[in-house]
Formats: C-alpha cells, structure tokens, sequence
DNA sequence: AACCTTATTGATCATACGATCAGCAAATGG
DNA sequence: CCATTTGCTGATCGTATGATCAATAAGGTT
C-alpha cells in the first residue's frame, strides 16, 4: 500500500502508436456505447487512465475519434459469405435461414455494436441509412427471391414481410441491449420459432424434416 | 418591411403562465425528439421565440424540464380500455388483436414518441422498464392466455412469441422515425400479414373468416 | 551510462452550457 | 391615465468541454 494504484493500472506509458491508437479506439467504442456519442473526452481518458489531451495525439477532432469508432464497430458486420449461403440451393430453405439468422444474431446481439447503431441512427448517420440498405439489397431481396420462387402456399412473401421477420429477431436485441429488460439469455430458440412461423405460413418448409 | 419579423411571429410576450408553460413543454417535446435528451436549453428557447432564461421560470432545472417531457410524451400511452378489448371474448382472438394493434399503433408510431422512449431507454430510464413491463403484464399476458385456452395447433404460443409478433410490429415505427428508411406510409397491412402469420402458425383464426 | 527520439503529460485557451437575478414592460384594475 | 402586478428579458456567473502546445520523461540505440 505505497501508492494509490499499486500494480493493477502499472501506468504503462509510451505504447506503440499502433497499439495505443487500438487501445483508445477499443475504449473508445465502450465508453461510446455506454454513455452515448456526445460522451466527454475526459471520462473516455480518464476511463483509458491517459490524459485527455493524448486523445488530440492521434485523433484531431473529437468527431475523427467517432469516425474511428464507427468503422471499427461497421467493419465487417455484413460478411460477403452471406449471400452466398442464403443462396446455395444444396440446403433447405430454412436451414440456410436458420444458419444466417444464428450467426447474424450472435454477431449483432452485442452491447457495444446494438448501442453505438442505435445512437448513430438517433443522430441521423447516413452509415446506418446505408447498412440497412445494404441489408435489404444483399440479404434480404436474394432470399425474397428465392422464397417466392419456393413458395407453394396461397400466399407469397412480400419484401415487407421480410422485414417483418427481420425486425422481430432484432427486437430480441433491442431488449436486452437498449432497453435491458428482461429477455431470454439464448435467442436461439426464440429465433428458431419465428422463422418456422414464418415459413409454415407460405408453406415453404417443415420445421420437422 | 419595417421591422424583421413582421407579422408571423408577432413575439406576443407575456402568455398566462399555464398557456406558456404548456407550450414550453410542447416545443421542448419535439426539440429533445429532434436533438436528443442533451440538446442544450439555448437551441429550444431559440425554437420556441422565447429567452433562455425563461424557461428557468417554469421550470427549476434542466432535468425538472425533461421530466416534464417525459410525463407529457408517456402520459396515457397505453389506454385502460385495451385489456377488456383484448379479452372480450364477444371477437374473434384475430379482430381483438387487430383492432388493438391498429390502435396502438397509430399511436406510438409518431416521431416524437418513438424517439423519446429510445432517446430514454439508451439513457437508462427506468421509466423505459416500467412501461415494458407494463405492457408485458397488461397487454402481451392476457392475449397469451387467451391464445393458449383457444390454441388448437401442435404448438402452443409462448410469451417470447408474443414479444417477437410485438418487436415485428415496433420495427417499423424504429424504421421510420429512428432509421428514417423508406418504409410503408400505411402499416396496417404489414400488421395484419404479421399477426395473420402468427395465428395460422398457432391455428388460432382463419384469415378468411 | 550518456544520448536521442517521441509518446505522453500538465497547463491553458476559447467557447458552450446550465443557472441566477435585477430590472424592464406588458397587461390589469382602479 | 396612473399604479400595481408579474411575465419576461439581458447580463452575468461558474463550470464543463473540445482543443492546443511547450515541457517532460520513457524506451531504444550506441
């Protein structure tokens, strides 16, 4: 008990600037997500345990910092595999659903990611206008496409429908991340059920086979 | 062209103190559903044509002003009528739910409703919790039970269904006044294919009856 | 061990923001 | 038309915040 932080935080300074820019941008997106965008540069050091003004060292502005923030949480959310696997014919209809809603959930389902896309979304970012679309355009119409070729039922989906699958499993994330009240520790299931809702009502697999 | 502002807003000062206060609120609701719960008192007082230091009149702190706000935008939210309507067993279980989600949802898809409670639910609210948790016991509980008393299908619906048939339908509303993408002027049909879908899964009413 | 590079700091500035208050002027009653 | 009340304003205070910069010291090199 000689000093106030004895060796928890060994205040290791003078990191590689590659390392230290990481480490600010990793603390960055916690700090961000916890207490919102227009969070204060001092809690963020104070956070890092540096100084406020090392932040101006590798960021110029306090908006470069956010730009860093969103390309690290943005990057690589939508993997380019996903079309393919909602396309490839050689699985079921609902397998491949089933796969890309599983992964999909457990990629998005996170604290850090469902906060900072619903702060940025609040704020107006064109980046979440943009990764909608690009939901809409890369996942969901493919498989549009490919449940309306499929469906054998009176009915066929609609784009709007997909969206209406699509908002009820994000919801799940909603709740526990946003709102954080209680929801089921596993979506899975939850996931599981409504997919097979869905596809029973355009009759477009069974959930036993 | 004597003076700036000539006739339209006719800076007519000195309002009874309930009239001005309940335009303060007003305006206040659409400024923090627009720049969010930090925007600062300066931009709202220019909003509103009044003085920054007005608003100090009405109100004693910043905070005392949001919880105005907030008792304003949450304030009979969710009507006492709608748990007789869901149970009235006088309707169908599909008429019952459509009639309340045609309902609820024209009111809660409204911008400054929407972005308050997500404004509100990122910083923590337990306003937020509460209202969930009300709707969960007084709304989402009854229709359960009244949907698993009338299931007839293999399956039988459960609560985290019934979340996710509500999360479907919110979705939009967040598509619309948080993501602000393009989505349908009209929700009601995508409301009624969503609960349609849910139903048929359960066998709990034919769309055609 | 002395030296040099540069990552990091502490002090500081300009502005933004919540909050206060004495004084002004608009409405009301006489 | 004057007096009184009080809704409202303008000036101001203390602090918080983004940003700057000269000074410092950590860590590698010789």
């Amino acid at each position: 008990m000689n000093s106030a932080e004895p060796t928890a935080a060994p205040d290791r300074r003078r990191l590689p600037p590659q390392e230290r820019r990481r480490q600010i941008v990793e603390g960055a997106v916690a700090f961000f997500a916890d207490v919102g965008l227009e969070g204060n540069t001092r809690d963020l050091a104070g956070r890092l345990g540096v100084t406020q003004s090392l932040l101006f060292n590798y960021f110029a502005s306090k908006s470069d910092l956010l730009e860093a923030v969103y390309e690290h949480v943005y990057l690589n959310r939508l993997s380019d595999d996903w079309p393919t696997l909602l396309t490839d014919e050689r699985q079921t209809i609902r397998e491949r659903v089933l796969t890309f809603y599983d992964a999909y959930s457990q990629l998005i389902f996170q604290y850090e990611w469902m906060r900072i896309f619903m702060f940025s979304g609040l704020a107006g970012a064109a980046l979440n206008r943009r990764y909608l679309d690009h939901l809409g355009k890369v996942i969901l119409a493919p498989l549009l496409k490919q449940m309306q070729a499929a469906a054998t039922g009176p009915d066929v989906p609609q784009m709007e429908d997909l969206w209406n699958l699509h908002g009820g499993i994000v919801y799940i994330g909603i709740r526990q991340h946003i709102y954080q009240v209680p929801c089921p520790d596993d979506p899975s299931e939850a996931i599981t059920r409504a997919v097979d809702r869905f596809l029973t009502a355009f009759a477009l697999g069974d959930p036993n086979e």
